[in-house]
DNA sequence: GTTACTTTGTGCCGCACCTAAACAAAGTAG
DNA sequence: CTACTTTGTTTAGGTGCGGCACAAAGTAAC
């Protein structure tokens, strides 16, 4: 008999310490039961119990009596630790050049509910901002769930702590729109609770990749992505994002990775964000960019179904050997456990693994750093759920405070 | 009356979980006295009064009832806190191209005592190994000082977690020698306690300096030295030291800084490590390297005192402006709020700071990262400063735990 | 010199959080 | 059915710290 409610009750008041790291742990998928709650902590089984009970009573997991797939077959079943669908969630935005989209996300990375993309990112950031926000209340309302606060993905690099936009070029927003002032105002106004982040799509995508995606576990993680134009970076350290003393960091696009290559408009030549983005592998196939759909669009079709042209084939390898090149900078500088690649990189991978591989352990110092693991991401809508990720970050750091007033 | 017998006898229990990051707060010098203890820690006065009488018992810190610099004239003086310069000791070594030295270095980077440098570094690292640490031990023995644990530096990059040296090149060590192992080794045999260390000479400079030196503050303090061949980086990230997932870490040496440079031993063209080491200076100003003394000296003397050369100065821009490309490339990926350079680049930079900074702002893509400081490192023997500090880090981070049993 | 004020140091109580240990519960293995 | 293993709960207790009142040690004003 697992008396929940009095239970509960009573120990309402116990377990501040241990209740972050133990809901984090829920959170990961890295705690099925209880018992293995009381291992990965290093606590007592009262201690695990008394926390779980907490959190129960938080709204946020549930306790099931019923099987557990707990370890051995032998000794008592564990008691299946899951998060509650009922519970509270985060509102999640992401704005892209193609457009724009709002989401529910609960703890685990859920997406609990989805507004339609729109496709119309106006040069005014307040009135996008302003759209999706409104999007997201609307969910809000539909679900009936509570909110513990916001977060938006956006395709430029962040200043901290400003949370303005540097070069939200292909949304044709001004540099330095403050971005994460209007997003917070219009969170706000639509009469939603709680904080309201704003952090670079790919940084926010490695984020939700560590926590439930191919990054799991991982300590030291490099995500290298590019969507549109340019290549993106991140580094999740320890389980928290590495953004430099201002956001700026992981700025990877003008590393040099072809000495005779074309110039780039930071001054120099042959950077990554020049050589090895979509329009970058569109060109050296020989193909024109067409204005109809996005240039990662174009060349991801072109890659899947041309792959037997030889241009196609050429033009692929070029750009393995570019990204290669760059990531073993990074791979120099950095030393990760793990790479993740995303967007137009990813399909690189995908298309030719062994070659990447061999040239980022070749040109890597030491041939132990150059045979870091190469993964594609695996998560739908990362950048969104990192989006929810920050958001949720108050809570995942200590429930009680976050929460109960 | 400040009952320091007894009252620190009364109080031995108590006070563990705060006893680590006060001791820091002493040894880093940004704790005077026991009211800025009170307000660094966010404790109460009796917190940091019980925390301060305990590190007193532990033989680590002294609390004078004498005058006490304290914040404003009025109200009762503090106390004032200083390090028990009676109190132990941790054994520091570093091993480099020109020879090899020992010292004590107490808590707060103070060194206590220092064995005269020997300049003959075999080929044999538990030869050498073997002699630094008995001069150490010497040095142990005339003091009569206690020992925390030992330290070593050395000029190659340290693999993680085996400690082996992948690189010792310039000291004709075999590469991958397990210079942890027989550090140790050699440090239990001279029948010193405490757990040894083994680290690159540049990364622990780079410790040394955020705590002692130039770096004090910074929360990403970026550090970047050539000494003899080649050019090593470190990392300080939160007063930790980053060195990535194996070790490897900030091996700066392979960034691309001159597309048409000179080709590089790792099979690229214009690397840093050969266009901006001390050798890269000699052989820009159309010096032949001479045998007698390190080529960090001879490219010293020659910035030093043949500047007016007009190919010297030619050198010198050429060497700054291949070194800024270079720290542009970091501040890019790692945006940190600090720079500090050592060995050569400190000259360089001394020599011309306005052009050096100029690159750096000039090809850092945004101004904001652009403008971070670069500093000449402060510290003597920072290398052998930093090796302490890793020897000392466990008493830093529990003081009871390290020193009571 | 006395008084008022400011700031620092200390003794005492209590609370929050956890551990230890004993016991109860719920399964498997024979 | 009994022995064994593992999980969950209860109770008691201990550690580290905050809160608070008071004492101590100086300066400022008169």
């Amino acid at each position: 008999m697992n008396g929940k409610g009095t239970t509960a009750r009573t120990r309402l008041e116990r377990g501040r310490g241990a209740l972050g790291p133990a809901l984090e742990l829920v959170h990961t998928g890295r705690a099925p039961t209880r018992a293995v709650l009381t291992a990965e902590l290093g606590v007592t089984r009262a201690t695990a119990g008394a926390v779980a009970a907490e959190l129960e009573a938080l709204g946020l997991i549930r306790v099931d009596s019923r099987p557990g797939a707990g370890a051995g077959s032998q000794g008592r079943p564990s008691h299946r630790l899951s998060i509650d669908d009922k519970g509270p969630v985060a509102l999640a935005a992401q704005v892209h050049a193609d457009g724009f989209r709002a989401a529910l996300v609960g703890l685990g990375g859920r997406i609990v509910a989805t507004a339609p993309v729109r496709s119309t990112v106006t040069a005014d950031p307040a009135q996008v901002l302003g759209e999706v926000v409104e999007a997201g209340a609307g969910l809000l309302r539909t679900t009936g769930l509570r909110c513990v606060g916001a977060g938006l993905a956006v395709p430029s690099a962040v200043a901290e702590p400003e949370g303005t936009a540097l070069n939200p070029l292909h949304l044709a927003w001004p540099a330095g729109a403050p971005v994460r002032e209007i997003f917070a105002e219009r969170v706000r106004a639509a009469g939603i609770e709680g904080p309201a982040f704003t952090g670079n799509d790919v940084n926010l995508a490695a984020l939700a990749e560590h926590r439930h995606g191919a990054g799991r576990g991982a300590q030291h993680l490099l995500c290298v992505a590019t969507g549109h134009r340019g290549v993106g970076g991140a580094l999740v350290l320890d389980g928290r994002l590495h953004t430099g003393s201002a956001g700026l960091a992981l700025e990877v696009g003008h590393l040099t990775v072809n000495p005779e290559g074309r110039p780039c408009y930071c001054g120099s030549k042959g950077c990554l964000d020049v050589e090895a983005d979509p329009l970058a592998f569109l060109t050296a196939a020989g193909r024109a960019p067409g204005p109809e759909v996005s240039l990662l669009q174009q060349a991801r079709d072109l890659l899947r179904t041309e792959h037997a042209d030889p241009a196609v084939r050429r033009a692929t390898e070029e750009l393995i050997d570019r990204l290669g090149l760059g990531l073993a900078g990074l791979v120099n500088i950095l030393n990760p456990d793990r790479i993740i690649l995303g967007g137009l990189h990813r399909e690189l991978l995908d298309a030719d693994p062994e070659r990447l591989r061999a040239v980022v352990a070749d040109r890597s110092l030491w041939g132990r750093s150059g045979g870091v693991p190469i993964l594609p991401c695996t998560l739908d809508h990362n950048s969104l759920v990192g989006a929810a990720e920050v958001a949720w970050q108050p809570v995942l750091d200590d429930p009680l405070g976050a929460l109960a007033p």
